[in-house]
DNA sequence: CGGTAGCACGTTAGCGTGCTACCGGTGCGCTAAT
């Protein structure tokens, strides 16, 4: 194929690859035919090279959408290392004249690659400036993180759809680690991904020894947390909930003589740094973090990774873990879990919806017949303006307003904003039931009888036939060796009475747990299913299902 | 929803118990004070 020809030459004159993994090769080309694609893809295995390398054989420049300054910094830098085409970064923590100058570049046609956060992209001037460059390439990194934060955090996130629309749709390209099915279909859905081409490659890591200890007491918890810990000679990650935690664990662990530091939003940056490039190094043995620790990180040689609590999803738990053992060496991977747990993941996770703003922002922009810009509305009504693009987004999303990529216009024929309140609800209430099966689903994999590890890729979507034989289950014995030959499959869709269509993620020996399409993920017993007949097997291979070369 | 700090209470002076209120994660960009 001469695209593959051309792709691995360039790749070679310009990176000195001198060769391309297929999930890598399949991205680029399908970049190069002008189509969407979301790469799922292991840390550490190219994933940057599939925007790299199209993005000098398309005439014009490549916008990459990266969460944190920290990581837009290394992007640049490392190409710049590597002797590729020009790359700058335009963010809030550049001086007003180097954000001169980079915009300067870019509009000359000087710049290759432009690296921005989803806010910067809010601005209307920003995107007037990026569409006279035409880009022939838009790219979402850590693309996990539109549906992780998108919904409240970072509400920008879900506004790169009308981004990408105003550009006039080139190709794009989001780019992450971690993505369960819900998770691939919810970046689809709010980057406007026109027909893409899934790419997963395979999320298994056999070196990673998988371990939960039950817990009943907080106290000895505490105790065993630490004495596990003071056991290791690292490096490795301590994973924690709150801010005090990382700080108490990081001093005891200090009291046992253990090179230990804490790590969490709350810290200043330069000490924040400092742990982080220490850590790097290699000059702790551990660090206590809250999940602000991570991103970027990627060092070779984590033994271990604990939990001191069970977070809040198996998707965050997964991103978390595989900070271990990237260097393919064994390393361990236990979680701490209490029942009692869920109760601070549920308060977390539940985003307390605000009526009152939701119904002065559907008043406002029913009274312009026109249209009003977001950042107006966010004036006007004395909100911050996340907070208002946060709730434009729910109202669009129960179709309440339409919106570009910074107006909004209330719907011809929508209800009055006293009932758009109530439409908002009721989505906000769906999404709650969605979030705090996440949660629940974290759970049963803390307290499974089954291979931990056939759990794990189960929930990704990817089945393992025989247990893993590296997991604490496994250690024991499992009790027999799987349903074999069941009627419902891993990956098998079925509809039941009540709660419609669904996809099997989880089979044991005596339940299932299965992902609805609305109301999340439900765990049936199989004795219940086959006395009431509740759950009928539909067709195998459910849109959706992802192409795996 | 669970953990915890702070306080009143009750009993009798140094401290345990119980109630209540409050807190709990993730980053950007921007502005104002130093």
């Amino acid at each position: 194929m001469p695209a593959d020809e051309e792709l691995l030459r360039t790749a070679e004159e310009v990176f000195g690859w001198t060769e391309l993994r297929q999930e890598q090769l399949i991205g680029m080309r399908t970049l190069l035919e002008g189509r969407d694609a979301l790469v799922v893809m292991p840390t550490g295995a190219g994933k940057s090279a599939i925007y790299q390398v199209p993005a000098i054989l398309l005439d014009g420049p490549t916008v990459v959408v990266s969460p944190l300054i920290a990581l837009q910094r290394d992007q640049a830098h490392s190409l710049r290392a590597a002797g590729a085409p020009p790359a700058a970064t335009i963010n809030s923590a550049q001086s007003a004249e180097a954000i001169q100058q980079a915009w300067q570049a870019f509009g000359d046609g000087r710049t290759e690659y432009l690296f921005l956060s989803p806010e910067q992209l809010a601005n209307a001037e920003t995107l007037h400036r990026l569409h006279e460059a035409k880009p022939s390439l838009f790219v979402v990194d850590e693309a996990h993180c539109v549906s992780a934060w998108g919904h409240d955090f970072r509400p920008d996130y879900l506004r790169l759809r009308h981004v990408v629309e105003r550009l006039g749709h080139p190709p794009v390209l989001a780019l992450t680690a971690t993505a369960s099915g819900p998770v691939r279909a919810d970046v689809v859905e709010h980057l406007g991904l026109h027909d893409p081409v899934v790419v997963v490659a395979g999320f298994d890591r056999p070196n990673l020894h998988l371990s939960s200890r039950f817990c009943t007491d907080d106290e000895e918890r505490r105790r065993a947390v630490t004495d596990w810990v003071a056991e290791r000679t690292g490096p490795g990650l301590l994973y924690v909930p709150t801010r005090k935690d990382a700080e108490r664990y990081a001093a005891d662990l200090a009291a046992r003589g253990l090179a230990a530091a804490a790590f969490h939003a709350g810290m200043k940056a330069a000490d924040r740094k400092q742990v982080q490039d220490g850590f790097m190094r290699g000059d702790y043995g551990v660090v206590a973090a809250t999940s602000a620790f991570g991103m970027g990180i990627d060092k070779p040689d984590v033994r271990f990774v604990a939990h001191a609590a069970t977070p809040g999803s198996l998707d965050a738990y997964y991103q978390e873990i595989g900070r271990a053992g990237r260097d393919g060496e064994p390393a361990e991977v236990v979680l701490f879990h209490r029942p009692e747990d869920r109760g601070l993941q549920r308060f977390l996770t539940a985003r307390s919806l605000d009526r009152e703003c939701v119904r002065e922002v559907a008043a406002a922009v029913r009274r312009r017949r026109g249209g009003i810009a977001i950042t107006d509305l966010a004036q006007r009504l004395d909100h911050s303006r996340r907070k208002v693009t946060s709730v434009v987004n729910l109202l669009e999303r129960a179709e309440i307003v339409r919106t570009g990529h910074d107006r909004a216009w209330y719907e011809e024929g929508a209800p009055p904003p006293g009932k758009a309140v109530e439409a908002v609800a009721e989505e906000a209430e769906r999404q709650a039931k969605r979030d705090s099966s996440r949660v629940e689903v974290m759970h049963r994999y803390a307290e499974t009888r089954d291979c931990r590890r056939r759990f794990l890729l189960g929930y990704f979507g990817q089945e393992l036939d025989s247990p893993c034989g590296n997991c604490d289950i496994c250690d024991e014995g499992l009790p027999d060796d799987g349903p074999e030959g069941s009627e419902y499959p891993p990956n098998s869709v079925v509809r039941h009475e009540q709660w419609g269509r669904g996809t099997v993620v989880h089979h044991e020996v005596d339940r299932l747990m299965v992902l609805f399409d609305d109301v999340g993920y439900k765990t049936l017993s199989l004795t219940a299913i086959e006395d009431s007949g509740v759950l009928s097997r539909l067709n195998t291979g459910g849109p959706g299902t992802p192409a795996v070369p």
